[in-house]
Parts: C-alpha cells; structure tokens; sequence
DNA sequence: AATGAATGAGACTTCATTCAT
DNA sequence: AATGAATGAAGTCTCATTCAT
C-alpha cells in the first residue's frame, strides 16, 4: 500500500525524460520500459497507448509550469511588475525542467500532430496568464496600445529557443571553437528580455 | 540537358515538403518515392541514405534563406537599417518556404541529433550575419554596449515560434472559439518586431 | 448458501455468450472479466485457464442441450414421432440459446482443436439420440434400409447452418437488398425439415 | 519476368491452407511466411494486411468453386437435372479444396466478423445459383409450391458439415471406438442427399 | 473469495535498405 | 537511369497467465 504506484510514477517520469530528450516519433516504448525498469505491458496497463502516456506527460508538465508561474504571478500586482515576474517564472520552470518546452518546441514544428486537445486546451491557460497581464497594461494605459499580442511570441519564442538550443550550442562550441562567441551561454536571460519588451511596450509620453 | 535530373530535383521538392511537415522520423521514404512519382530504389541511388538525403534538403534550404539574406542585407548601410532588412529578410524567405525554420525548430527540440556538422556550420552562418550586424551597432555606439546576443535569440525565437505555430494556431481556433483572440494572426510581425528590439537596444542616453 | 458463488456464474454466464459470439481465440480474458465485474485474476482462481474455463462453458451448454432432447424425446413413440420432436427439440433449444451450435459449427470448422475428450464424449451422446431413433425406424421398417447416417448430418447441418447465419444475413439483406429475397428468415424451419427429411426417409413400397 | 509472382503465389497458396485450417484469428503472419519462405514483410508488400490477405484467399476460393460449378450447371437443363448437379459440383469441389466452406463455416459461427462486402457479394452469387434452378422448378411445377428456400440451407449446410467434420469424426473414432458406427464415412453423400431433397421437393401429386 | 500489479511471449505492422535486372 | 522484389530489424500493442496480498 505506501509503495503504491511506485512502478506507475517512475514509468511517468522515464517517459518525461526520454519524451523530452527525442519527442514522439524517435521514443520508443522499450525504451521506456527500460529506462523505467518495467515490463513494456505493464506501460500499457497504466496508459493504454503511446499517444495517452504521451498526453499524460503533457499534461503533467503543463500543469507544473502552470501551477509554478500562477503562483508567482499576483493578480493585484502591476502590471509591469507581473509582466517580470511571468517571464521570471516561465524561465525559471523552464530552466528546472525542460519537458514541457522541448515538447511544445518540437510539436509546434511539426503541426502539433501529437497535441491532443486536452493539452491545448492547459497549455492556452498558460499563455492566457501573460494575456492578461498584457491586456491589462494596454487597458491601464502603461502599456502602448498598438497590437501587443506579438508580446506572446517574443517571450514564449525567445525562451524556448534559448533553453532548448542550449546543448546543440554546446555540441557547436566544440565542433566550431572559432566561432564560440556566437554560441557563449548569457546571463541574466529573462532579466535582458524583460527590459527589452519593457521598453518596446511602454507608454512613454 | 537542362531537363536533366528531373527525377532528381522532384524528389529533392518532395523531400523538402515531407520533411518539413512531419520530420526526419515521421517522414518515410515510401511518402517521399509517392509523392515523387519515382522509385524508392532510385532515392537511394541518387542520395545513398535517408541522413543523406535530409542533409541535402536541409543544406539547400539553409542555402536559400542564406542567399536571399546575404543579398538583402548591404554590408555598408547603418546597422539600423541593416537590422530592419534582416528582421524583415529572414521574416519572408521562412514565411514563404518554411523548411528550414520547422526543422530548426524541431531538430533544436531534439537536441540536433540530425543535424550534420555541414549543416551547422552553414546555419552559423545565417546567424553569424545577424551577429556582425549588432556587434557592428555596439562598435559604432548605436546599440547599447550590454549583453545584446540576446537579440539573436528573440529575432530567430521569435520569428520561428510565430510562423510555426500557424497551422496550430489554427486549429485551436476551430477547437477553442471562445479563444479567438489569443491565436489571431498579426499583422505586420517584422516591422513590430524590429520596432521593439530597436526601442530596446537603441542608445538613447 | 443458495446465492453463493454468484460471481462464479456470473462469470461462466459472460464466457458463454462471448465465446459464442467470438469464438475461442478471439475471446479474450479481459472481455470475459469485464462482462462480468470481476477480476481477471478470479476466473484462474475458479477454472485455472482459458481452456478449462472454454471447457466449462461447452459442457454446460451441451448438457442442457443434451437434456431439453432427452426431456422431450419419449424412447416408447414412434420413430416418426420421435424424430419430428428430436428436430423441434434441437431446433428450438438451440434458437433459444446458440452457444452450443455457434461454438460447434466453429470447432468444425477448425477440425475441432479446442474440444477435449470430455466434450466430445458428451456430444456424443447428443448425437447418439438421434442415431437411435433412426435405427430404430429402419429396424421396424417404417424408414429406408439405404445408409441412412446422412439424417443426422442433415438436421444437425441444416439446422446449425441456418440458425448460425442469422447475423450474417441481416447484414447481408442490408448491404444487398435488391437479393433480399435469398436471404428471408424462413417460416417453421423445423417442420419444413421434418417434412424434407420424412419424405427421403420413408418405405412407401 | 518466368519467374514472376512466383512468391506471391506462393504466399497465396499457404495463406489459403493455414487460413482454411486455423481460421483467421489463429493463423499467424509468421506461419504463413514460413511456410511460403518469403519474409514476413513481403507479404504486407503484397497484401497490404492480415484482412487483405484473407479476402484475397476467400476471393480466390469463391471463385473457384463459382466458376467449377458455373460450368458444370446447364441452364437449359431440368430443374431436377440441374439441381442434381448442383449439389454434385459443390460436394466435389469442396472437397477437393476445402478452404471455401471451412473458412465459410467459421465465420458463419462468428456471425461473419471478417467478411468484407466483395466476398459476401461473391458468396451470394454462388447461392443465386441455387436458388435459380429451385426457383425455375417451381415455376415449371416440377417442385412443390411451398416455402423450397429452405432447401438451399438443407444443401449448403448439410455438404459442409459433413465435410468439415471428416478430420474431427476421424479423431473421434480413435477416442471413441466403441462408438465407430456413429462415424464412419458415407458413401455417396451427394447423391444421397440428393434423393432425399428431391423426393421432399417433388410434385408428386 | 477477491484484487491490482506484473510479466513474457508473441501478434501485426512499418521501415530503411539492398538486390537483381 | 530506373524498377519490382526482397529482407531484417524494430516498433506498437495484446494476451494468457501468475504473484502478492
């Protein structure tokens, strides 16, 4: 009874890690299997198939970014302030576990093939979060009015982009070392951005 | 004679089209022979393996965009400009054939592992334009002296997240009406983009 | 005390109909659970595998075959009599339940791999009435001396091949109805047998 | 070019012998390509699926005993004449091939789950043939007027449990061999059948 | 009596690749 | 240059069965 489950939660996170690292196509069910210590049958006992584990470990994903930025974002704050404190927040979630984004970042290239409409349905909640942060700025007058919703790929792309490409760059820095600047980790990622959108919405005169 | 390799290049076409819709593991070489109207054999005669064959693909487009930036962009034109012509440049060649930023996008989900050090060596080089052109704007005090590599992340980042979540996009709005709002297309997303990095970098002391 | 072992029946009752329904290989353990609200586990507990459990099924539904036959059939009557109930008896019992004859015309199909000795033994004896019967007649002279051991494969055929059809038929008549008038249920299958069958059988010399 | 298809033929021909033995849940795709020693992949090259290749043996086989029977029935014959011949042809086909009322047999006891909408076509044309020269001899008034369509289930069912049955009786004379007279073969089964069905149909008034 | 968890074998199917012509 | 045939490895999924409680 207390080692309930035990079998079920490490399928879960093996196939988080191993969705993460190939995405659906590339990860294989033995793999996980493996990975999890499990009989491949017992995969399917707890999911039924590849595409539900697949879901389920969306929307185990989305629902932990989701929680983490929810609780950080204070809905009375500024909204200069909680536009920070989201990126601050997506970044840092991001940075602890990339599952979510890498998967996000693949599905979106490949037309969300995978995304079953359970997931999409979580994975708008959070960019409704930033949505309204914006909206508000816009309707609070500190925002400029023009159309800001490109605001949502800027965060979401920029991030995504950074974190997921940082082992390709590492695998270039050392296939390239001439052209390591191009490639160099930053600091203060989330920091730079906010300050960059800041300044691009800000109503100033 | 100039007809030559007809076989060939529709392959290549549909390699291109396959590849860019499904990725490297999704796509089957019986879909690409189909849609060629060829011989399965025959792509092997003509590109010896799959990886052969998705190098191939990836290099010319990386080729294309790369020429069609490089012709744009004038080395001696101020690095505003210059900016603004990039933004703008890689905005329409991806929007137009979005090979190359899908596969980006999903190989950078993926960690690369497709990607041949031919291939990443001549995306350096895409980016290395958009480099010189910022390190160009630092040298000349035009741009803020901070870390500004950021700039690379949210005008790729950004750019490839916007224009590869279209046909997601889509079908959200079909799914989920009620938010419409979110998932609108936008209109002119070079030129705001340009407007917010250059507001954010510009040196306005 | 009367109730006990309800989920025992429960279970033989939900084999019967989906071994029937299905057949041996295509019914499946899981099925048979579900239809009857139990753990998979139970079944092995009471028959210990799928071929016991198939086993069981067939015996109980050749028994009651077996004795509605032997109930209705009375060894003082006339073989003509006799053989006019043996058929409504088959006819009847087994349009009331067609586990036995679903399962029997499939065994026979596949040369009968799945049927033990135990089965067949008792099948036997179902036949075995017939037989009487009919040696009975040709004894007395009321029925033909030629070989007649082709009665019992007239109404156990007959009989077995229209009622199994049933199912088919409706579907047919559905997707052909321009050949509908091939596949009408008949009226008094029984007797219009008997009939067919009496004419062939009987001494009119 | 001699040699061609040869494989296929191959795979066709134990498809046909497996799938008449073993029904189509038991046989295996495995079996098949071993006892056509061709890789198992060759045959979805051929067939496409487990059910492709099923209807391909049941087409096959229908047409077969379509076009045995097709020749051997005149149509400017007598009812009574044609009938006799029928009912020969079909015993005799079926008996040299067995795969068509083997297969046939199952799955009229599986309620006919794997038979498309071409073969059950085919099926019927083989019964409209039947039904045909009843249908002419009622017509001429050389048959009874009452409800003959019975007489089809009498001929089909009959031939093809008596058929199908041979290896099951045979096993069962060695278990049983106390009760051999229950199963020894006929002779002349369709002829015998004949005159019984004949006598039931005959005006004889 | 009853159950959730676990397993190994095997089924269907797909796919990149090669061979012979 | 072009093609139909052939293959081996691997992938997803199912299923009868057993174990521990």
């Amino acid at each position: 009874m207390m080692r309930m489950r035990k079998k079920k939660d490490s399928i879960l996170k093996c196939a988080k890690k191993i969705f993460a690292r190939k995405g659906y196509d590339s990860a294989t069910m033995d793999e996980i299997a493996l990975c999890a210590r499990s009989n491949k049958a017992l995969i399917y006992y707890y999911f039924k198939s590849k595409d539900n584990l697949f879901s389920a470990v969306l929307l185990s994903a989305i629902d932990e970014i989701y929680d983490y930025i929810d609780g950080k974002v204070d809905d009375t704050s500024e909204p200069e302030e909680a536009l920070k404190v989201y990126i601050e927040a997506f970044f840092i979630q991001a940075n602890k576990d990339d599952t979510f984004i890498r998967i996000l970042t693949r599905e979106i290239g490949s037309i969300g093939a995978h995304l079953s409409d359970k997931v999409m349905g979580k994975f708008l909640r959070v960019l409704g979060i930033l949505d309204g942060i914006i909206e508000k700025g816009v309707r609070k007058g500190c925002f400029v009015k023009k159309d800001v919703k490109i605001v949502h790929f800027i965060v979401i792309g920029t991030v995504s982009y950074y974190l997921c490409s940082v082992p390709l760059r590492k695998r270039l820095s050392k296939r390239f070392p001439n052209k390591g600047y191009l490639l160099k980790e930053l600091r203060n990622v989330p920091e730079e951005l906010f300050e960059i959108v800041l300044k691009g919405l800000k109503n100033n005169g």
